[in-house]
DNA sequence: CCAAGAGCGTAACATTTGTGACAGTGACAC
DNA sequence: GTGTCACTGTCACAAATGTTACGCTCTTGG
């Protein structure tokens, strides 16, 4: 527990005070990977701060095709959740468990008296926001302005970014749902890096190089 | 002067009494249709809410492609600008008037004491920023999901909606500019939709049945 | 060892979108 | 009226992406 009020301290620059509120207040939530934590069907009334692991946010379509947007890691939130909350509305993406991951849960109630009570808060809110519409728009830019292959390269760095790892474990099958193209685009696309040597091929595993 | 108040109060659900603050400390602008409001240029440190009149948003890359994001109509507010300015980051967007516009500008600087001390401006701005995350959302949820012919169509009905007229005037090219494609494409579409007559082409003019 | 299934490579073809080129037509200035 | 220019229509072709199909190679469970 002690992990948690360390990780809350230093990455999220929320001031000690609040934080202890934050630590009495919330719950610790562990979900596993692949687990699924915000859908557009399920409401939800509290807000995740990542203390470890990793998580995605989706965008779904109503025919169940899927592009990923962006990942969530350690110390940030899901400002996006918070505003559905606060607006009761249901929520247009999907938030799923990339890796093993631990939560901070805050139920939403407390959300309007720390934006008045805290600066810190709301700079974390507000920032986090910020974080988000870049994101956001980064991923519509990546759409409209690239091509598939560059979309690709992208998707992997980001990957790699995210995980701290030079290996990544998805299949092509996986990476075509998260770019919402078929399988076999990727293969000859991932061939292609390949040849430009950017990449290496290994079974279930791509090697950024 | 007086409209202002009206309008402020009416479409934002703001209190009077904040009505009476912001009236007393914003100021008016007036713009043009096509001037341009932000850009990643120039950082911006006031907000702007949409009195009257028509403004769009729009993504911008490096080499100066862009395309069409959303429209903000009376009573809405740029919640882009608002974390922007917070932030002091630069904006990755660009808003540019529509028609021609009235708009009331607020300084940064009261924002901070705005969301502590009201309860309205709090949903104000945090509603401003579920709109906004919809809106992109749907944006990117058009270029994923959907082909152009399709995209298109969804333009003429925004733009329908937003201009509150059947009658669409721009012309193929800026509506290739908007959706970042080609002139050549877009007549080809159009030509598409009239068949299936869901619009009549006139010179300089769309009419959306 | 064998069977079954998941993951990948590759080819052939369809569809969508991008690009260049050129002609027709209306608006406007002279 | 005439020339110019912006706007549109249309063709031909290129490039990117989607789709179907099939074969190969691992892995896993029996």
């Amino acid at each position: 527990m002690g992990d948690t009020v360390d990780i809350l301290l230093k990455n999220t620059g929320l001031e000690p005070k609040l934080v202890e509120e934050i630590m009495s207040i919330g719950r610790l939530k562990k979900v596993k990977s692949g687990h699924v934590l915000v859908s557009p069907d399920s409401p939800g009334n509290e807000i995740p701060i990542v203390m470890s692991g990793l998580l995605k946010v989706l965008r779904q379509d109503p025919n169940g095709q899927e592009v990923f947007l962006y990942y969530l890691e350690g110390g940030e939130t899901c400002a996006m959740s918070i505003t559905c909350c606060i607006e009761g509305r249901k929520a247009l993406f999907k938030v799923v468990a990339e890796e093993d991951s631990t939560l901070w849960m805050i139920p939403m109630s407390f959300m309007d008296s720390w934006v008045t009570k805290y600066q810190t808060f709301r700079r974390f809110v507000f920032g986090s926001y910020q974080t988000r519409f870049d994101e956001l728009l980064n991923a519509i830019d990546s759409v409209v302005f690239h091509n598939m292959d560059e979309r690709l390269y992208r998707y992997l760095l980001d990957t790699k970014q995210a995980t701290g790892s030079f290996e990544i474990r998805k299949t092509h099958e996986q990476i075509a749902n998260a770019l919402n193209t078929s399988r076999v685009v990727i293969s000859r696309l991932l061939k292609q890096l390949e040849k430009e040597e950017k990449i290496e091929q290994h079974r279930n595993m791509i090697e950024i190089l």
